[in-house]
DNA sequence: CCCTATGTTCCCAA
DNA sequence: CTTGGGAACATAGG
């Protein structure tokens, strides 16, 4: 579920909460996560965004890294009894509880980092460069839907944002990624930028079961202009928004507008 | 029963 | 060997 302006918006939540803190009791409960990690009496350096995932860095040089996947959850609960339910692991400290939920049981946890090789684009908010997108996808056959949600190329785009973007550049989602004039990947650059911000600043989209640390739905759901609005009009064109299937993920574009 | 779901990884064919 | 597409993972909801 979560894509960057989700665990971005864990990320500021987080360290404004744990840094300084002593994890008192750290506590898997799925085993599904692996028992070996454990940071219980470890001190909290830092909490930072790697493209989706989170990691939380600790006094003895190493860091945690967790990534939610479809449908995990980070949530923080100052007075709190029972665990959640779908609770994978729970970490305790002097002001508060904070646990894990993931219903669906793909998220995972890690001590290194885990994007497949060098990313060309590590931070999307901050290091977008069109030039170095129209460079990487020379002789690219997959479509510039693909290509945006390539974790290699570019970490943290996701199903969500990704018609998002192609729907502001008025790219269509099928386009090969070699097809692109550098002044389309401008466009792609210039509404990614503006979109992953705008997402962050409305603590992401809550369309069915997100939620932010606090528990607290977020507001970019009615920013959305096509992702599941298909056979609603276009908020630009009045064309119909159409659903089509790429690599098996739902996918919303206008016809008329995106091309 | 069918399909869908904000993600990644593995397998296989081209 | 590389690239890209589909299945698998596990669960809930319509």
């Amino acid at each position: 579920m979560p894509e960057l302006p989700e665990v971005e918006t864990l990320c500021g939540q987080l360290k404004k909460i744990i840094v300084g803190e002593i994890v008192l009791e750290f506590r898997i409960i799925d085993h599904k996560l692996g028992g070996i990690i454990n940071i219980a009496g470890k001190r909290v350096l830092d909490v930072t965004r790697q493209g989706k995932a989170l990691k939380i860095h600790t006094d003895d040089g190493e860091a945690l890294v967790l990534h939610l996947r479809m449908t995990g959850r980070l949530l923080w609960e100052p007075d709190f009894e029972d665990l959640p339910p779908h609770a994978r692991f729970t970490a305790l400290f002097v002001n508060g509880r904070l646990s894990c939920i993931d219903p669906r049981r793909f998220a995972t946890l890690s001590k290194e980092i885990l994007l497949p090789s060098r990313t060309s684009i590590e931070n999307p908010l901050l290091d977008f460069r069109a030039e170095q997108l129209f460079a990487v996808s020379r002789g690219k056959k997959l479509t510039v839907k693909s290509f945006l949600m390539d974790q290699r190329f570019i970490a943290g785009i996701g199903n969500i944002y990704t018609c998002e973007i192609l729907h502001e550049a008025l790219l269509h989602p099928e386009r090969k990624a070699s097809s692109l004039s550098l002044q389309e990947w401008v466009r792609v650059e210039k509404a990614a930028k503006r979109i992953l911000n705008k997402a962050v600043e409305c603590r992401g989209t809550t369309i069915s079961d997100w939620r932010d640390l606090f528990g607290q739905k977020g507001e970019y759901q009615n920013e959305l202009r096509v992702y599941a609005r298909g056979n609603l009009p276009c908020f630009s064109c009045r064309g119909i928004i159409q659903r089509i299937s790429i690599n098996g993920r739902g996918t919303y574009f206008c016809s008329s507008c995106q091309a």
